[in-house]
DNA sequence: AACTTTGTTCAAAAAAACTTGAACAAAATG
DNA sequence: CATTTTGTTCAAGTTTTTTTGAACAAAGTT
């Protein structure tokens, strides 16, 4: 007889799909599959889990958990929660979608955005140094269009996190509020 | 002596950087550098570029070019401009950061939404083979805030739009409207 | 202090994504 | 209709990203 994994399955079904749902969310904004796998079993779960429990859950390495936690800790998806009696972390997940907007923003959008305008600066430098004046001032146009598009993404942050903190300037019915903000 | 690529460079110092610009945005929202490749020397280039003229400024493989200007054709990136006289398809970007967004979004973004909604009512199902009350009751409520983040992000979109269409509902200054929006 | 527990690091392996180029299809030309 | 032009497709090759697991560090126990 071979050797099978394990007669007691490790997820349930909703969980296995939940978690499912995760993987692809990780996958639309560049993560990969083992941080949307972590993330997905915190948040299925009631209480805080430990390093091991996402290891022995998830059947993932040590490898995958410790890095994909020190990822999510940066864009503060997960938050240590203290777990009387043990030594071990414990995490649980960060349930605001308000803050974890944020925390991907400040993470892994605006220092693109802030090194972006320096680029530009060096490009309109590099601009001056053409041939023609007419080549000149159309790569001068285009630079401009370029400075809109980055002031624009700049004004749009704020709004986003203010729609999402609860502010409902636009909205037409009313949100129930029984969940979490 | 070795052969080297050519004595003539194809692309100027600040097409190059801009180029790079666009590269590193693809990446940003998870496109291959050749398609930064190609829409980025099309923002530069004054006149409408065929097909050819891309594989040989870029340096890039024909399929590459034929793939990439597919998906910008999708997004609505690239608009195909008639050049009479000439057999050729010839490319112009889509400089309207509006039309851009919304092609992003329109293809990118809301089919993953839509799919999502269904997923989640196939969770709602899997949740009542769960044994015991109290998990029940805790899958329903996580699954609820699933819910309320889906609906935030569908109220979400047409506000960016918004923004991103000129209206002004936010700002502080005047922009100045000298340039494409 | 020796041992155990807990978690990190990093080189190598595996998987996924991207690019290439040759073969092919479609349409225009002579 | 044979030939050339123009662009697409897709299997194979390349590069990049992700995962693994063994070695290691840090801190707690006995």
């Amino acid at each position: 007889m071979p050797v099978t994994q394990s007669d007691t399955p490790i997820l349930s079904a909703w969980e296995t799909s939940m978690i499912d749902v995760f993987v692809r969310a990780a996958g639309l904004i560049g993560l990969p599959r083992s941080i949307g796998e972590i993330y997905g079993l915190l948040f299925c779960t009631p209480k805080a889990l430990s390093f091991d429990e996402l290891v022995e859950r998830l059947q993932i390495s040590k490898g995958s958990v410790s890095q994909g936690l020190k990822v999510l800790r940066q864009l503060g998806a997960v938050k240590l929660h203290y777990v009387p009696g043990s030594r071990r972390d414990h995490y649980q997940p960060e349930l605001s979608m308000k803050r974890l907007v944020r925390g991907f923003i400040k993470d892994q959008f605006e220092p693109h955005l802030l090194s972006g305008s320096e680029r530009l600066d060096s490009i309109d430098a590099l601009i001056e140094e053409e041939g023609d004046e007419a080549s000149r001032a159309h790569a001068r146009n285009r630079l401009g269009t370029l400075r809109s598009w980055q002031q624009r993404t700049r004004k749009l942050m704020p709004i986003v996190m203010a729609v999402l903190g609860g502010a409902k300037f636009f909205d037409k019915e009313p949100t129930d509020e029984e969940t979490i903000i």
